[in-house]
DNA sequence: TAATGTTTTTATAATGATTACAAAAATATG
DNA sequence: CATATTTTTGTAATCATTATAAAAACATTA
């Protein structure tokens, strides 16, 4: 997706396409690495000139209100963003602290009988050592 | 569950039955509301004299860390705690920010491809607003 | 039971992520 | 171009959690 892709994408689910959020939310959907605002910050201060990490934080809680980006809470001390807001889950490694995605169709997840309900946002996550740093640890 | 049983189910998992541990799992088990630190500290410091907030968080982490407790990660401002420690999915609302459990089949839970890995935990949650709150915003 | 060593708890301070707020800058509108 | 609105910034405040060292509780041995 270039920028022109994203400003539409933005503008269709009624984000106004200002040049930081577009910048923002390039680099989450081309990073696809779940970031901290932090990571965001620290990539991002060298491309964006004067970039406040409380416009990260405004830009980020306006995406997830406006549904173009998923917030991950894995761990209790931060919170992780994903620009894609498909079905899937995510597998977060104790070791590398890494979080990856994996596959999961819409219509595996378990279906619980929760009547009256409504239900806005569903979550599957997974703990544990991924295959890489298993394989360290091995050795 | 009373005093007695809980007293061998830490000891049993190599948690040293200790009164206020015995009292904070007591509590957990018996109240089943996924507190946080503070609503355990709010209610058990009229009970137990000179309570103090950080040995909630020490015995938190020892009973998570045992797998006597489940750390619920849903929001990313707060730690719930749930001592039921079996397969089961949690739902968030919104409105009252209540979280209940509901029931999930160790089977029904997707089952990913991830080669390698070595998978801890599970935790599958849901958000949005409950039958109770759905109703009152209609009325 | 008394003496001693270890573990646990406490109180305070420190940390770290997030939000509140008001001023400055950017953007849109007439 | 002038003005009104929205966004961003920088600083300070907030809140949950952890670090630390002293005090208390507990277990062990004589």
């Amino acid at each position: 997706m270039d920028q022109q892709q994203i400003s539409a994408y933005l503008l269709k689910n009624g984000v106004r396409p200002l040049q930081k959020r577009v910048k923002i939310m390039s680099y989450l959907v081309s990073k696809r690495n779940h970031p901290t605002v932090d990571m965001i910050y620290s990539d991002l201060i060298h491309e964006i000139n004067g970039l406040s990490k409380t416009t990260i934080y405004n830009v980020l809680n306006l995406f997830v209100q406006s549904g173009v980006a998923l917030a991950l809470n894995i761990e209790g001390n931060e919170i992780r963003y994903d620009a894609d807001t498909s079905t899937h889950g995510h597998f977060k490694c104790k070791v590398c602290t890494g979080v990856i995605d994996f596959r999961i169709k819409k219509e595996d997840l378990p279906n619980p009988m929760l009547e009256g309900f409504r239900i806005d946002e569903q979550h599957f996550y997974l703990k544990g050592v991924c295959s890489f740093c298993a394989n360290k640890i091995e050795a």
